[in-house]
DNA sequence: CGGCAGATTGACCCTCATCAATCAAGGTGG
DNA sequence: CCACCTTGATTGATGAGGGTCAATCTGCCG
């Protein structure tokens, strides 16, 4: 992918730190090379929500393009590092090349699509749906990325994976841990292992007594 | 806009008929003419969700850019004409033309933003606000468009404004009859009027003890 | 060793979903 | 023109899911 190889410059970003903040000049996309980051959205009114995790392989900042100024902050998750794509000249690069203006397109249709999931499970699925897809989302990642699917770190605090799926912290915690006690997961602290996982996928799916009944 | 004097060819869409369906292979953009849709997002368990509603100079079918087929459902709320835009051409054009590839990459990400700030609501909102920002944002779209801001037809069921902001329609029905007795709003049916803006507004932010406390 | 951030767990309560009855509007056919 | 039916909206009663508040525990780092 472009953004792995591209020339851009190297920045290191440590735990804790922001890559780009709310209201600072957009002018690059950001290629992560190691580590993990968080979106974070802010309203006027001081109401903050994250609105994804970011991990090695990745590309962040989308939703600055057409923008003048970053419409999030981005905060690193671990120490990371990223490569910097200076829009102005991937902009100019995609004029001459359709192959890489096509993929430009079809990197900022994935995010529409990936953020329609979330809407969906926002919208639709009670608490225990949203961690179970959560899981499954992370599992699938870090096995995309040659890390085990079945054992791996959450680099986010319980109120962050809560901020994402719209629930408290406790709520998440206390999930986690019924999770656990039916043997569907193993949690301690931020390691995670999925002991079972077709019946963590079922657990999509169960629990609207509604949707059951019509489905049978 | 070019999307409105585009060549692309007309066509007409009957209220509740489809503009495109799941899974139909994707190639094309539709600029609205006349009259509105609404966009649904389905699962394969049987879930379903509205994730917007579009009106007149609005365009639909970003998401399936990049994909082989429409990631969803684009149905009439109301007998209505589009414009087709093949994409094919959109995207040779859009080569020759730098303006109009920064155009497209600025709507794709205007879409992306849309979809998120949907996503604060439905992760940190409650019913009231949710309807209280629901109704704003359809005020300031028909003010846009030189309809009135205080004064509109709702062209969506109560069912489906439930979909879009994760409410059931009792909800959403109780909500909007709380507003009138309120003073904020007048309803009759599909019929709205906004008698208190400056109060509708404040509704977003109320309500949250928590969140209030830490303002003060 | 002490202090602190994050996690867990419990008790209570509130918002919103659920179930159900009723009502209004529009369309259809006799 | 009116009886009938269907679709959408309103309103009430009840309960569950998850938020809120609070106490405790764990691990980590200075």
């Amino acid at each position: 992918m472009f953004s792995l190889r591209g020339p851009g410059a190297r920045r290191r970003v440590r735990r804790g730190e922001y890559l780009y903040r709310l209201g600072a000049p957009f002018h690059a996309l950001y290629g992560i090379r190691a580590g993990s980051f968080k979106s974070v959205l802010l309203t006027e009114d001081g109401r903050e929500q994250v609105t994804g995790f970011h991990m090695g392989g990745e590309v962040l900042g989308f939703d600055g393009i057409g923008s003048e100024t970053c419409p999030g902050d981005a905060i690193a998750l671990e120490d990371s590092e990223v490569v910097e794509i200076p829009f102005d000249e991937l902009d100019a690069l995609a004029c001459r090349e359709p192959a890489l203006q096509r993929e430009l397109f079809r990197m900022l249709a994935g995010e529409i699509q990936r953020e329609r999931s979330l809407m969906l499970l926002l919208g639709s699925m009670r608490a225990e749906e949203r961690l179970a897809a959560f899981l499954i989302n992370l599992s699938q990642r870090f096995s995309a990325r040659g890390f085990s699917a079945h054992r791996f770190l959450l680099r986010m605090t319980r109120e962050e994976i809560g901020s994402l799926l719209g629930l408290k912290l406790e709520t998440v915690s206390r999930i986690l841990s019924r999770f656990q006690a039916e043997g569907l997961i193993g949690v301690r602290n931020r390691e995670v292992q999925i002991v079972a996982m077709p019946a963590l996928r079922a657990v999509i799916g169960r629990g609207d007594a509604r949707r059951e009944r019509e489905a049978a």
